[in-house]
DNA sequence: TAATAAAGTGAATTGCGATTCATTTTATAA
DNA sequence: TTATAAAATGAATCGCAATTCACTTTATTA
């Protein structure tokens, strides 16, 4: 016998991994998923086509495993800039504060995510609309809360978390669309306001 | 010489058209745009797949159609509304029941609108975008008008209108992909409540 | 009713991009 | 240094769906 893996190579592999996950994510942003073949994402990468199948099964597991990384960034930042806080409004705050930095500083990342939505394949979209359902399932957790505070009026909080969640999507989607608004900070202390007002406070 | 296309054909033809469109609208809402081949498109519209392309170029120059037509029946009827009122928020109270009213009548073609946001093709997904932008912006127009009449705080009409349109689209989109809220009639009301507030009345 | 043109048909073609695979290169260990 | 297994390569294959086209059917008119 001759050759077992080394830990070295090993971690080269690891390496080339995120080297094509990083084009990937590249080269989805400029073009699509769907508008991206193998071939150029390999070119992206500079491995051989036949390369990519040595790291992921197929385009489906690739972008699947795309989606599932973002997810748990912006889950895990929400659930840190949550923990600063006990107040259900600042708690609230400090939620959607945490996407549009993350949205910021990722800002391929979330074109991908939120722009391109695209209806590639079932399981794929299914994954962007459950990312988008937790976000207004923890909204609305926030919403009860306060509620049960007698914070808020008595409306029904699953509309008025869809209305909050859809409002920041909105004014985001712009701004990867068309860079409008041009400050996304900025925006967000409007948004904000529009919100709290909204909610009832 | 004999044979010049007489009126009795051409109206068939024309019902024909809109047999196909029809069928595109419900085969395109069951599966995708992407999704449905030509071939299950012709066999929903009970013609053979090589007819289909004497009613149209191609499958790109159905869904433009399909939108175009969307989007003139949204506007007319947005239009209709909002001419029963001079009050500003009146208008917009009229411009959002009429979207919603159209979409309750009108699932599936909402459906293919909405949810199915399909990156296709460039000029496709630009036509989509359009529209929600000009919806954006008679919002925006709306609210500028009420800026200006002293009755909203000063804040960036832009934003507020996406903020506006893009509560409904998130409570909308909900309905459309998983049946909640499940009375969308009734959800408009508290989103409208919701969007009074929020706009500073 | 016969000649002709429009309308319709669906199997065959085409094109495109995902995936495969025979071959080459690189790394390991005896 | 050599034998062997892993990793990489990219041209060839495969599959799928849009589009075409040779042929059939239907409608019109002389």
């Amino acid at each position: 016998m001759a050759y077992r893996q080394t830990n070295r190579v090993k971690e080269k592999l690891d390496l080339r991994k995120k080297e094509i996950i990083k084009a990937a994510r590249e080269v989805f942003a400029e073009n699509s998923y769907q508008g991206t073949s193998i071939k150029a994402l390999a070119k992206k990468a500079k491995i051989a086509t036949g390369t990519f199948y040595l790291y992921f099964s197929n385009k489906d597991a690739l972008i699947n495993m795309i989606v599932d990384e973002m997810f748990q960034e912006l889950l895990k930042s929400i659930k840190n800039e949550r923990a600063k806080f006990t107040d259900g409004f600042d708690k609230l705050k400090a939620s959607m504060e945490a996407c549009i930095k993350l949205f910021i500083k990722e800002k391929n990342m979330a074109k991908i995510l939120l722009v391109q939505v695209p209806s590639v394949n079932n399981a794929f979209n299914a994954k962007l609309v459950e990312i988008e359902n937790e976000l207004i399932k923890l909204t609305k957790e926030d919403l009860d809360e306060l509620k049960s505070q007698g914070r808020l009026p008595g409306e029904d909080t699953l509309v008025s978390a869809m209305a909050f969640v859809g409002s920041f999507h909105q004014v985001i989607i712009n701004w990867l669309r068309e860079g409008k608004p041009e400050n996304l900070e900025e925006a967000f202390e409007t948004l904000m306001k529009y919100n709290i007002r909204g909610l009832g406070k």
